[in-house]
DNA sequence: TTGAAAGCGCTAACAC
DNA sequence: GTGTTAGCGCTTTCAA
């Protein structure tokens, strides 16, 4: 730390070879007879040399970088533990929780996970990015000058930004129609939201079907409303669309409202927040689940697991789609002119108690 | 892509100036007149020039990348979703998902969100890595040649490891004891259950308490278990303490356990998702929550909000544990001899309807 | 199998 | 204010 950083001069004279053989023992090893290898390597370990990756990439035109651009969440405030003084703990009336919105974070955990694995796997490390703050010209020309490619999730980007970038780097767009001409890997929200309806239509009790729809102008949610009512066409049902936030509290605030005037037989949510919610609410007025009316979600959230009953939904692939994702990239890296591909992932209905399997 | 691209040399041709003149233009561009500097910009935007990271790295003795190392996950099996043909859709009777254990990355997100925001802040760009496959000497020496400074999630390297990479590299060790002359930053576990032990006796209705405490030699565990010590120590309490694993199948099986001898008047659990399987064991045999017992958890999960009832748990602020470790890292960068710190963060205990306020 | 040498694109003195 | 220049540490021909 203190001490000047080795370099590879340091090992080649330490070594007695030239800096080219050092760099030959990281690059092809083979190529270096096994008795200089292993006074390199000597060197290397006395030395506590580690090469730095600026000088590669500098030398080797390509940074070994590969960047994932995850949505802002400008409103982050920094540092929330502020107001408590150390050693003290504060105490916190939050029995309303339920009902205020998380953050659509949910599973970034998992993307993260499988752009890592798949990017680490091929030899490159990673970077990640929620830019805020600044602008998103500058976020993008500051990682768009570290990385060989980058990975942005769907709607963190204009569509004209993406497409601009796209001429200068390999770009892939996730969870998201490609905006024109890009590379993407997205999920079947429509043919899972099909294929789900269609079991619910198949065990649902007597009654009329509620559907909440997600929030105007989601492509996810506009997918899924699709898939839905491929499902219920020319089903002999009656079937109530309502909007309803992609929260616990916009669930519930549909149902309940529908609960007014109906008794639904099925809740088809277009999320797991919001099916949660319609969960509470047909609670709340004895509506039993699932003898009385089925109710699914849709994402696979970790609370739908755990919600009683278990909540019956669709699963998306978020690591695979990391993985997915990162494979196109390298693809393109690999050969630039390929027309642009779209990847589109299978989905997974989880079938849990509040619309369980129809034997 | 396809084009060669464009480095200073071209667009201070472009712009009719130096190259230092392009560098200062980004740089320090009070220093440059502003009709040269317009000049430049021009040329920069025609041009579609992107300074590169890997030459300024090598120029400036710096990449202005931190690093984030998670614990790995080796275990995690490459695209799941292979067995699946593209456009069909898979049932799976997942009734018994409660069951099975979560993954404990529950928090990475959040973390990773408050490190992300406080790298980027600072002028650094975060390089994520959860280093498997290789050993994690491999991942170390890759990741050291690309960063300027290291957050390491506890328990993910060595001790041995970090103190002896601690001396090349600025380091922060995340919600651990530092492993020795290392800065760290932790969550106050044992304070946190403390107070939350504390409030549990002061409300709880007659009957004994089960304390679900974690895995052996887990030091969060431990150390929770210590401030729930404290708090039953001297009261005149009757404590049960049981072995539970850290999962919801932990916790309901210790629950039921003891609820075939006594019938608790409280059960703290030592994280959250035995709490959720306390919560249904008592259900099962009609125990009211929070009427007749109480129940806490700890770590403040997102299921915790949606169980009926809502559940009372301590919340580890994983986004300002990112923020302080780079902060932490960020003044080691600046001084590189101050003497090692550890930093304790305060927690909040999120009272809800398992066990509510006092009043 | 190894070495010499020419860059890679940028920054930071230093000179003008 | 702006230009010149000497590296930064590595890879990669090309010779030996």
């Amino acid at each position: 730390m203190s001490v000047k950083t080795p370099t590879v001069y340091d090992v080649a004279a330490q070594a007695g070879v030239s800096i080219a053989t050092v760099s030959r023992v990281f690059r092809q090893p083979e190529a270096v007879r096994e008795a200089t290898r292993e006074r390199v390597m000597a060197a290397v370990r006395e030395l506590g040399y580690v090469p730095s990756a600026s000088a590669r990439g500098l030398a080797g035109r390509r940074t070994s970088v590969l960047g994932l651009l995850l949505p802002g969440h400008d409103d982050l405030e920094p540092g929330r533990s502020a107001p408590v003084r150390s050693g003290e703990v504060a105490f916190i009336d939050d029995r309303a929780a339920a009902l205020t919105p998380t953050s659509p974070n949910l599973y970034f955990d998992e993307l993260l996970r499988g752009v890592e694995v798949a990017s680490w796997r091929a030899g490159y490390a990673l970077t990640v990015t929620a830019g805020r703050g600044m602008s998103r010209e500058m976020v993008l020309s500051d990682i768009a000058g570290r990385v060989d490619g980058l990975a942005v999730v769907a709607r963190t980007l204009s569509d004209d930004l993406v497409s601009r970038t796209a001429r200068r780097l390999p770009i892939v767009v996730l969870a998201g129609t490609g905006a024109g001409g890009v590379d993407h890997v997205e999920v079947d929200n429509r043919g899972g939201m099909r294929a789900l309806s269609r079991h619910v239509l198949q065990v649902k009790p007597p009654g009329p079907v509620l559907y909440l729809e997600g929030p105007r102008q989601s492509p996810d949610a506009e997918a899924r409303a699709a898939g839905f009512g491929e499902a219920v066409d020319g089903a002999d049902e009656d079937v109530h669309r309502r909007p309803a936030e992609f929260t616990h509290e916009g669930g519930y605030a549909a149902t309940a409202d529908f609960l007014r005037v109906r008794r639904p037989g099925a809740v088809v949510a277009a999320n797991d927040q919001s099916a949660l919610g319609a969960l509470d609410a047909l609670r709340r007025v004895g509506v039993r689940v699932p003898t009385q009316c089925v109710v699914t979600g849709f994402d696979g959230i970790d609370a739908g697991r755990y919600a009683n009953p278990s909540l019956t939904t669709v699963r998306q692939p978020m690591t695979a789609l990391g993985e997915r994702a990162v494979e196109v990239l390298l693809r393109r890296l690999g050969e630039p002119e390929l027309p642009p591909c779209g990847l589109q992932l299978p989905v997974e209905v989880l079938l849990r108690d509040s619309c369980p399997p129809a034997d």
